[in-house]
RNA sequence: GGGUGUAUAGCUCAGUUGGUUAGAGCGCAGCCCUGAUAAGGCUGAGGUCCCAAGUUCGAGUCUUGGUACACCCA
């Protein structure tokens, strides 16, 4: 007995008890555990930051990041799923500081960088419980338990070992970047904030003349014409740039002559209402070299040759200003390329000018009349001091966008340029891109658009930030010679000679022991730990004040989520190996709630671990995140494994380590999902209220509604609009209809006592052994190398025999032991057809999901669930209502479905896990412990091929499209399906299924409701031919001709090329003069209804209604409407499916008594009634209903069981 | 300013190596079917496949140039 199916289910419900279920067997865990020894398909965990709210663009991640472990851990992989967090950088200073109340890094300071750093570790855990939830109740299956923790201490170890790898190979290195400067805060802004700050301004925007030099260093009666719209970096100035190949020109002005562009001449002219002469032109090439005088004299010194000189630049437009752009490279990115161009082209170490102090306020370099003045305020006065100087051509106002200070909306930021450490990233270009052209990136176009481009312009990664809560950058400094060294962890720090400062961390710690150790690794404490420098007696080494990049903390998940930092490879289970001390804080009790990343009880402690497991789990095979990720965790994770274990590079990892696999790495398929967008088509976002909480949406409508929307409605890297109303929609489309099949079949097998278990003699309980331990079946594709390989077994191919212990997946083989299951061969066409369908859509799903297409795996999903739904189950039904509950063709039909939905539970089951587990736990629990007590458990069906199956499809959907063109044919003549009509006619284009169509007319008979389906032998009498050319094969044999010979076909009539065809093997025509013969493969035959007849014709088939209606046909009719009114007021009344009635109807139409007369008997048997009388029944309720053109008082009531069983007509 | 993508029915989206009737779901209108049905079937209305030029016997599909939108970078 099956547990019985609430007629109204509510999928919310069902879920919250699937995971409770989960939750309560750890099923996730055994899962894996029965996958020990697999070969592993590994999944790296795209850390999220918990520090804000998750919206429906996180589901669909997490989503997609879930359907494919699922998926190949059914298929034989061992896929262990490790979650991670981003913890670190400036958004979690950003919060806490909100907190405080505070912005800036003075008041960070003020407020005391220690109690801020603890702020930030707690602040991180904020949204965590939202973001643990929506986990859950997506039903993304990862380890929450042992997440990798980006600011705990062997995380950050594992970073800091990485990057002495990079140091000690010169990789590492100071230099300037310019970056946006939010001066009075003292600090650099992300893209991100600065994006968020722009605002339209007037700015001034100036002409300026620079006079240009002679050869002798003196100013001659030309100058340059240079624009800029930042007056107060003329101070700085340090170039001029023009573009070789644009065309300059000489113009003389009252007497004075400027060199500009010659495009802009004219929009110059007219803004200074002046007449500009043109005495020369040139190419900008002419002018490089040329050396100027520049604006200031606060920097310029006749011995210098390299600066203040004419340089050539392709960024130089005619678009604005005057082709003559001004450059001060200390305040603009673009500015800086053209010094460090200069450099290498000089081959000097040129300075960077740059009168302004960090506090954005001119230096006492800068001319007397700013000095110390806020620079912005100070272009009035500049302007005017050109003008008295009478370099100053023209002045106007530019409205353009500026960036402003987000948190302090007064403050414009500057670009200015900052001491940094970079990654020599540029000297990897190529091993980058080798690396990502192994990659199978889905979409396609990312490895040579997107990424790739961006790899091809790759510049040094800018690492440092001057910020508080970050892994530190691991370099300590001598004090007295400024030589530097890397430390690659926290205990080779302490081995250092006289090392000290380790005092205030102890001191922290003993005043709040709650402090996680984590915290040691971490800003202040760090920085107080000093030992001797091995480079001058008596000298400290002192740690450089940077943190790093949090882009780079996620880079190195990799390795660093197993704390790996280059142990050598050793025994797994020889815990003795040992190679370096134990390190600070191992197995120490974490102060949060989440356990260190370091997980002493995972494989028995010891060094080895980290190796192993890196080793175990490197490369990914899979990984997805959204398209931002491009520049972020795709680049940074891509860029740090090249780095350290590229092709070429000098790996520094131990000789006994791990070895690291051909490319790519550290990632093999990755999918880059599209952005959602709210409903409105905009970005999310919470003010605007364009999406619905994620924790909505599952109350609402259920995680697998969510989930089925976001794999089957579009592919993955689309850009999709959230839209609540197509959440709703895959309730009905997908979920219910499959769940109405599976009601129908527990309702039915209920009733009949069908039971699976029985009949295969195996009832549950009758052993307790069970194991769930299956071997796996890999198909050795996408193995990680050095993984164990196991042989390929696969259990569905050699399934124990039921009754020997052993839990087995259902399987059809298992189902065979059953008497009453009958080989797929001797059953009905229909069953035959859907299992051939089964096993087409099976091959079809992992196909397509083995080239990480969800979307396709859907479509075909969904096709299948819809030829069971309104086909198999419409066609089947009344082999579910014989009167025989042991009858050969309704446990055919039972077993058929049976198998059907046992195979589709574990079908759907990556892609929608909690209806697949409702229907597992119900369907398969019969069997009791000899089932695997979840389809998560369970193997991915294992698709058959059967060349048959492939006719049967072909010819199964001609029969529905027949069926279809019947109802069309009796829609059109008003001819209600109830109405039985005499026959219809079919006429087909070819007939090549026609002989096995008139074998398995039975079913359109049913369908159309008609007495007879004949296959037209005189088709003329019907259908008009039209004979068309195939364009494929024709278009290359006529070329040119194809169109006349289109018009040639279309002119003759279709009977006469027909016959043409038909007696000669061929048709000739003559086209222009020209003889074109065309073979039967080169046209096609297409058909069309003559009018006049009740017909619909499609692809080839035509078919015709035979209208006429006789007394008897009618009165059948009749018998039909009286069925379907009973039956309606059986519901009205509750009776249940089994209930027996009694039905009075009372008539005076001659026709309606004539029916019950002769249709009593069917009617009776269809509305289970024991009786049908013409007399009213007494008690109940009369009900006038219209039967026909007749009306009549219509009487029912239930009958006790013990009534007399058999139906009797009572005239 | 540069790069990458997207543009197909009222809405959300498919559309294979170029092949002549461009599809699905939802929504709308009508009819039908229904003791698994919050379903389903049939029909109808609804299309400048963003625009223009080109290649080709043939272009939603390929090429070029535009336009709009999104994202990334500047």
């Amino acid at each position: 007995m099956f547990q019985p199916v609430d007629g109204q289910v509510s999928f919310p419900r069902l879920e919250e008890e699937v995971l409770r279920f989960w939750k309560e067997q750890g099923i996730y865990q055994q899962s894996l555990d029965r996958r020990d020894g697999a070969p592993p398909f590994v999944f790296y965990e795209g850390p999220p930051t918990a520090n804000g709210m998750p919206h429906p663009g996180h589901c669909l991640t997490r989503a997609i990041k879930d359907v494919f472990p699922r998926y190949k851990t059914m298929r034989g992989y061992r896929c262990e799923r490790k979650a991670g967090w981003d913890t670190h950088g400036l958004p979690v200073e950003v919060e806490v500081c909100k907190e405080l109340g505070i912005h800036s890094k003075e008041e960070i300071e003020a407020y005391g960088v220690e109690p801020f750093i603890q702020k930030c570790q707690k602040s991180v855990w904020r949204y965590m419980q939202e973001w643990e939830r929506l986990t859950e109740r997506l039903g993304f299956w990862v380890n929450l338990d042992e997440a990798y923790v980006t600011y705990h201490q062997s995380y950050v170890e594992s970073v800091w070992w990485s990057l002495k790898q990079l140091f000690d190979r010169g990789l590492l290195y100071q230099g300037h970047k310019i970056v946006w400067w939010w001066a009075q805060g003292g600090t650099a802004l992300s893209a991100g904030e600065v994006g968020q700050g722009y605002r339209q301004v007037a700015d001034p925007s100036v002409y300026v003349k620079f006079p240009l030099l002679d050869d002798d260093g003196n100013e001659t009666d030309t100058s340059l014409l240079v624009w800029t719209t930042t007056p107060w970096t003329l101070p700085s100035n340090q170039f001029a740039a023009v573009h070789p190949d644009i065309e300059y020109a000489k113009v003389e002005d009252e007497g004075e002559t400027l060199l500009l562009a010659k495009d802009l001449i004219e929009a110059i002219a007219t803004k200074t209402k002046k007449t500009l002469k043109v005495v020369d032109t040139f190419l900008g090439a002419k002018l490089v070299g040329r050396r100027y005088k520049p604006p200031f004299n606060c920097y310029h010194a006749r011995n210098r040759t390299h600066e203040w000189q004419v340089v050539g630049a392709k960024f130089v437009t005619t678009e604005s200003g005057s082709g003559v752009v001004h450059q001060a490279p200390a305040f603009g990115e673009v500015d800086y390329e053209v010094l460090v161009d200069q450099r290498q082209a000089t081959g000097q170490d040129l300075p960077l000018i740059n009168c302004v102090g960090p506090d954005g306020k001119f230096t006492d370099e800068a001319p007397e009349f700013v000095r110390g003045r806020w620079v912005k305020d100070c272009d009035k006065d500049i302007n005017r001091n050109l003008k008295e100087r009478g370099l100053l051509f023209h002045q106007e106002q530019y409205l353009h966008d500026y960036p402003f200070c987000w948190r302090a909306e007064e403050d414009p930021l500057i670009q200015y340029p900052r001491e940094s450490w970079f990654i020599r990233t540029t000297q990897f270009k190529d091993q980058m891109l080798a690396n990502n052209e192994a990659i199978n990136w889905l979409p396609g176009h990312i490895k040579e658009g997107r990424f790739g481009k961006f790899l091809e312009s790759n510049v040094d990664w800018a690492l440092s930030r001057e910020r508080y809560w970050g892994t530190p950058l691991p370099i300590w400094q001598c004090e007295a010679t400024g030589q530097q060294e890397a430390i690659g962890g926290y205990d080779e720090l302490l081995a250092k000679p006289g090392v000290a400062g380790l005092d205030v961390w102890q001191a922290a710690k003993a005043a709040d022991p709650t402090l996680p150790d984590d915290l040691c690794v971490h800003k202040p404490y760090i920085d107080a730990v000093t030992y001797d420098s091995p480079h001058k007696p008596g000298a400290r080494m002192r740690r450089i004040p940077e943190v790093i990049d949090c882009w780079y903390d996620s880079g190195a998940m990799p390795f660093a989520q197993w704390g790996y930092r280059g142990e050598p490879l050793g025994k797994p289970d020889d815990g003795s190996t040992k190679s370096s001390p134990p390190r600070q804080g191992e197995g120490a009790t974490r102060a949060t709630a989440k356990s260190s990343s370091a997980n002493p009880s995972a494989l028995g402690g010891g060094e080895n671990d980290a190796a192993a497991r890196f080793a175990s789990q490197f490369p990914a095979d899979f990984i997805s995140e959204a398209l931002d990720q491009t520049r972020g965790w795709f680049y940074s994770q891509l860029a740090i494994s090249t780095m350290l274990w590229g092709e070429a590079a000098e790996a520094n990892t131990h000789p006994a380590g791990p070895k690291v696999p051909a490319l790519p790495h550290p990632f093999r398929n990755c999918i880059v999902l599209g952005l959602m967008l709210g409903e409105d088509g905009q970005k999310m976002s919470k003010s605007k209220r364009n999406y619905r909480e994620p924790r909505e949406i599952f109350d609402k409508y259920g995680a697998d509604a969510l989930r089925w929307y976001l794999f089957a409605n579009q592919p993955p890297w689309t850009s999709i609009r959230y839209s609540e109303q197509a959440i709703k929609d895959s309730i009905p489309e997908f979920l219910l209809r499959l769940w109405n099949c599976y009601s129908f079949f527990v309702i039915y097998a209920n009733i009949d006592g069908f039971d699976p278990a029985v009949e295969t003699g195996a009832e549950a309980g009758a052993t307790e052994t069970a194991s769930n331990k299956n071997p796996p079946p890999p198909q050795g594709e996408g193995l990680g190398e050095g993984a164990t390989r196991v042989p390929a077994t696969d259990p569905s191919a050699n399934p124990a025999p039921p009754g020997a212990g052993e839990a087995t997946p259902l399987t059809a083989a298992q189902f065979a032991a059953a008497k009453s299951y009958r080989p797929v061969a001797e059953r009905d066409e229909l069953d035959r057809w859907i299992l051939a369908e089964l096993n087409r859509t099976v091959a079809a799903v992992t196909e397509r999901m083995d080239a990480y297409d969800n979307f396709g795996a859907c479509a075909a999903i969904t096709e299948f669930v819809d030829g069971l739904s309104n086909w198999w189950v419409r066609r089947s039904r009344e082999r579910f209502w014989a009167k025989e509950k042991r009858a050969t063709e309704k446990l055919d039909a039972y077993w058929t479905l049976y198998e059907c939905l046992i195979e589709t539970s574990k079908l759907i089951a990556p892609f929608t896990p909690f209806l697949a587990e409702t229907f597992w736990r119900n369907l398969a629990s019969v069997f009791g412990a000899r089932a695997p007590q979840s389809v998560h458990l369970c193997d991915y069906p294992h698709a058959e091929v059967d060349l048959a199956a492939a006719e049967l499809s072909e010819r199964m959907a001609l029969v529905r499209l027949i069926a279809s063109l019947g109802l069309r044919a009796r829609n059109e003549a008003s001819l209600k399906v109830r109405q039985p009509l005499a026959k219809v006619e079919v006429v087909l284009a070819s007939t090549e299924h026609q002989a096995w169509l008139e074998e398995h007319r039975a079913v359109i008979e049913g369908e159309l409701n008609v007495k007879a389906v004949e296959f037209s032998d005189e088709p003329d009498k019907y259908v008009e031919h039209e004979v068309l050319p195939n364009f494929k094969l024709l278009g290359k044999k006529l070329g040119k001709l194809m169109p006349k010979v289109k018009q040639a076909l279309d002119q003759q009539s279709g009977a006469e090329l027909l016959a043409n065809l038909r007696d000669n093997g061929r048709i000739n025509l003559s086209v222009e003069g020209q003889a074109v013969e065309l073979l039967p493969e080169e046209v096609e035959v297409r058909i069309k209804a003559k009018p006049g007849w009740a017909a619909a014709n499609d692809r080839g088939v035509v078919v015709v209604l035979s209208t006429e209606l006789t007394p008897v046909l009618v009165r059948e009719g009749l018998a039909r409407d009286l069925v379907r009114a009973i039956q309606d007021r059986r519901k009205e009344i509750g009776c249940d499916f089994t209930d027996r009635i009694a039905i009075g109807l009372v008539t005076d139409s001659e026709i309606l008594r004539k029916t019950v007369a002769e249709h009593g008997t069917y009617v009776a048997n269809e509305t289970l009634a024991n009786e049908v009388s013409l007399e009213p029944l007494p008690g109940a309720e009369a009900l006038a209903i219209q039967i026909g053109d007749a009306t009549a008082q219509l009487t029912i009531r239930a009958v006790p069981i013990s009534a007399a069983p058999i139906p009797s007509v009572k005239p």
